[in-house]
RNA sequence: GGGUGUAUAGCUCAGUUGGUUAGAGCAUUCGCAUGACAUGCGAGGGGUCUCUGGUUCGAGUCCAGAUACGCCCACCA
């Protein structure tokens, strides 16, 4: 193989289709093909939601999974990375009714709920192609022949199945697990909808606050049209203002005549706010219904589920809310019911997360998800196996966010006024309900509703395996990691722990890990309408698959969110490219082959046993690092090898000295490990360059380097003997820092003299590094002692000093090594400080005591020293 | 309001069970056609580790408090 069939500069362009092609081919992807491997591992990928692209927060999370992937592959395991999609509800049936409105100038209702639903699966799976090949362009290691879609009928089989379950789960009290109630919900008029809390956000808003006339009180309230549904006021308990008041019953002038209001007593009501009295309307918000229950109160509604007043409201019926207020405020003012208004009351305005419609909270019958049901507390459960970590969460912090989040759930809204979905099996006749698979039988009709699109993904762990007899479900499940950003923790993984628990009596997964978000340079938050975000294909288009996977895995720690600009892609898709030049120049020296297969120690020279030493000590790190989910550490730890140690350090040696052998072994053994090191994070550049080494196997299921296939090379520990190297490496960059500083051309060559004192046997055989490590020396004498020039510019280094001989400007020479004299007094003063504490010398490990006396000696040494050749100057 | 996190170089961040004169990348300064790489090489400059107290022989690291910023949840009528 010779150096020219490489190119220069490595192009990703070219590579990564064809290496991505030749992978696919192998098979190895799927685990069926690895059936000589015992141990099995899987992730089960987070399902993207099918209905748009990926963003770069889905490219850190695959990258993510497919690091681990790899990694595990090369440990020798059966490895699955299982792919698949989501059919996002509410979101996508946004999305497409959106689409089919601005192309075709239609609404669902046009093309009726089979269509309608026909269409929108045709629109998921074309997606999902788009998507596959973006996956792919990440280097996804994933098998696609398994890949699924909450939407095939096997999965939503079990979904339904799982609901049927939870029905017929009934505790002693005739309570079910799945249930259906009459509850306030939040409900969004635009998507004509019930939501779930999570699909709320909330958004301040500036509105009018209006202080009415309230019978004996005046209160203020957002909301003057829901006084049509008032039944109380209350007050705080201990507001001395109204105490005379509670329990009494109050007639109340309104716009559609007199009505009779309770005043009751509540903590909930915050003094501070208005009057500290509020009118309460149980059936129109959340806390006057808690107040309600409470209280007994009764509960009159007056919006209905498009949002409009119903016919208990008069004349106002039919309006909406927003119409309903302005006449009613209008009337109000006419019959002096408005004390005034304030203009400028920010407030939190609940919306519909995804068109953020503003949400009216109203009761309706909905289904729902006992939680915390007396045959199966799905929160306890959860509870345990995050505390006592059955399932451990990566970063660990996160379990308490967790913990916290789970204390504080409730029930679980899973019913849906939308088509996109699977169908709620429940079935209606006479008022009568049956909640079954299939069809009681003629004239049962089945409910409208469809299931929260959480209630499926949330089964993603074991019905993406074809629970329960499915092969891939006894092989895999549950599952080692999942990996998914901190934003969908309480949607997400706490659904999938809940769910699994229930159904399969086991946890989903083993491990949690959570990738934080990312965000632009400026550490803004990604989105399409700031224009800000960064293309996963148009970065991989520019810097190359491999440079994109670096910049998201380097520079981050788990949970916590990462700013990435274009430099920084271009930083790494530099580093790959140094890569490939130092896998071309190794190849380039050691040639085709390397026969030797064990080295003669007696030939090693101290360049090489400190690389043995490096480079064994970077496998160690790599792996713990790697185990313990630190990928960026992992990553940093083979950037600095491969760059300072590797590439700065030792190719430059190997391009001296003379020991052909060993060092063609050594360069081809590291050369091969960093390849299979870097696998994982960088696959295309590696796999790549491997196939350039003549080898039988793909790198992609290489076995992991370990400590063991070096002894195979060399046995011996070569740690202590690597600080002769240590030592010349110092004193050729003691030489460059001369040069540098005292301005020497460098094309001009200089005499120095190095005199080594007790190094000077280790340092011998150095001799040509020194001279040829671009110190430009052109002639080295290298001696125990000897006399000491003054006409030199000199150092001391670790008691060894330099001179080299050159033109002296006396000043400046004296001022530069007086700084350097400065600090090292600085440093004396600090050290001794330390060692004439006796606290310090009585309780502190020997070791460190014995470790500062060695550093004082020292310096002490280079101290005086340098006061002496000072003196020669003057 | 409840929970939780962060604060280290101009920027983005590492810094493991407390122990080197606190590190990296980018940016910056000086120099360099050098044979794998100018997507490169060599040498620099740049830090009161937010503040205040405490524990300790020793604190960027542990504890308490303060300040600033962030995120999640809940939500005010």
């Amino acid at each position: 193989m010779s150096q020219s069939e490489l190119p220069k500069i490595y192009d990703p362009k070219k590579v990564e289709d064809k290496i991505y092609k030749i992978w696919e081919d192998s098979g190895f992807f799927n685990p069926d093909n690895l059936s000589d491997r015992k141990e099995k591992y899987a992730n089960i990928l987070p399902p993207p939601n099918a209905n748009g692209e990926l963003h770069i927060g889905h490219a850190s999370g695959y990258v993510t999974m497919d690091l681990l992937g790899r990694y595990n592959r090369m440990l020798g395991k059966k490895v699955l990375l299982l792919p698949g999609k989501d059919h996002a509800g509410i979101q996508t049936q946004v999305v497409y009714e959106k689409k089919i409105k601005k192309e075709r100038g239609i609404s669902r209702h046009d093309l009726g709920r089979d269509k309608f639903y026909q269409e929108i699966y045709d629109f998921c799976i074309d997606r999902s192609q788009y998507m596959r090949n973006q996956e792919k362009k990440l280097g996804l290691s994933a098998d696609w022949s398994r890949e699924k879609f909450t939407l095939n009928p096997n999965l939503v089989n079990i979904v339904l199945e799982t609901f049927v379950q939870m029905y017929n789960e009934v505790d002693n009290e005739g309570n079910r697990m799945a249930y259906k109630g009459k509850r306030i919900i939040n409900w969004c008029p635009r998507c004509a909808s019930a939501l779930a809390d999570v699909e709320v956000e909330h958004e301040e808003t500036t509105s009018k606050l209006y202080w009415i006339k309230y019978g004996p009180f005046v209160l203020a309230t957002s909301r003057p049209e829901t006084k049509l549904g008032d039944t109380a006021v209350a007050v705080h308990p201990d507001d001395d203002r109204y105490k005379d008041m509670v329990g009494k019953k109050y007639m109340i002038p309104g716009v559609l005549g007199e009505f009779e209001v309770l005043v009751i007593a509540d903590k909930e009501v915050d003094m501070s706010f208005g009057s500290g009295a509020i009118k309460v309307t149980p059936a129109h918000s959340f806390t006057d219904n808690e107040i309600a229950i409470r209280h007994r109160l009764p509960s009159r509604q007056i919006i209905d589920e498009s949002g409009k007043m119903m016919a208990n409201c008069g004349k106002y019926a039919g309006m909406s809310t927003k119409e309903a207020r302005e006449a009613i405020v209008t009337d109000m003012q006419k019959m002096g019911l408005i004390d005034h208004i304030e203009d400028n009351y920010i407030q939190n305005l609940s919306v519909c997360e995804r068109c953020k419609t503003p949400i009216e909270p109203i009761p309706s019958e909905q289904w729902f998800i006992n939680v915390d049901h007396k045959n199966f507390s799905l929160k306890n459960e959860a509870r345990k196996v995050i505390s006592n970590e059955d399932i451990k969460i990566h970063p660990a912090s996160f379990k308490k966010i967790m913990l916290n989040w789970i204390d504080n759930v409730h029930d679980w809204c899973i019913s849906r006024q939308i088509w996109w979905g699977p169908r709620i099996p429940a079935w209606y006749k006479d008022g009568e309900i049956k909640v079954q698979l299939d069809s009681p039988g003629k004239d049962w009709v089945q409910e409208e509703d469809t299931f929260d699109t959480w209630f499926s993904s949330g089964q993603w762990s074991y019905t993406t395996l074809e629970y329960p007899e499915g092969k891939d479900f006894k092989d895999f499940y549950p599952s080692n990691n999942m990996i998914m950003g901190r934003d969908i923790l309480p949607f997400w993984a706490f659904r999938m722990i809940i769910l699994s628990l229930y159904k399969t009596k086991q946890i989903p997964f083993k491990n949690l890990y959570f990738t934080g978000l990312i965000r632009d340079e400026k550490g803004l938050k990604m989105s399409k309408s700031k224009g800000n975000g960064i293309e996963p294909l148009e970065m991989i288009e520019k810097f190359g698959t491999d440079a994109v996977r670096l910049s998201v895995l380097i520079g981050s720690s788990p949970g916590n969110d990462m700013n990435l600009g274009e430099t920084k892609i271009e930083s790494y898709r530099n580093f790959v490219n140094k890569l490939w030049n130092i896998s071309r120049f190794v190849i380039a020296k050691i040639g085709a082959n390397v026969t030797e297969e064990k080295i003669d120690e007696e030939n090693l020279t101290s360049a090489d046993k400190w690389i043995i030493s490096k480079a064994k000590n970077l496998i160690t790190e790599v792996t713990t690092n790697l185990e313990k989910y630190n990928f960026s550490l992992a990553g940093e730890k083979l950037q600095d090898f491969t760059k300072n140690d590797f590439a700065d350090w030792y190719l430059e040696v190997a391009k001296f000295e003379d020991n052909q052998t060993e060092k063609n072994i050594i360069l081809k053994k590291i050369l091969e490990d960093l390849l299979k090191l870097w696998h994982p994070f960088i696959p295309f550049v590696t796999e790549e360059v491997w196939s350039n080494l003549n080898k039988e196997k793909l790198l992609l299921i290489e076995a992991w380097p370990t400590l063991e296939s070096w002894n195979e090379i060399s046995d011996k520990n070569h740690d202590t003997e690597s600080h002769i190297f240590i030592k010349t490496q110092t004193i050729i960059t003691a030489i460059r820092n001369l040069r540098a500083e005292n301005k020497i051309e460098p094309t001009k060559k200089v005499k120095a003299i190095i005199y080594a004192e007790t190094n000077f046997d280790e340092l011998k055989n150095n001799e040509i590094l020194i001279t040829n490590l671009r110190t430009g020396i052109s002639e080295l004498i290298l001696a125990k002692s000897g006399e000491k020039p003054a006409d030199a510019i000199y150092t001391i280094v670790d008691g060894i000093e330099i001179y080299l001989i050159s033109e002296v400007n006396k000043e400046k020479e004296q001022q530069r090594i007086q700084e350097e004299l400065r600090n090292l007094t600085k440093y004396v003063a600090g050290l001794e400080q330390k060692l004439n504490n006796v606290e310090f010398i009585k309780k502190a490990p020997s070791q460190i005591v014995a470790q500062e006396k060695e550093k004082l000696a020292s310096v002490k040494l280079n101290i005086s020293e340098i006061k002496k050749h000072l003196e020669k100057l003057e």
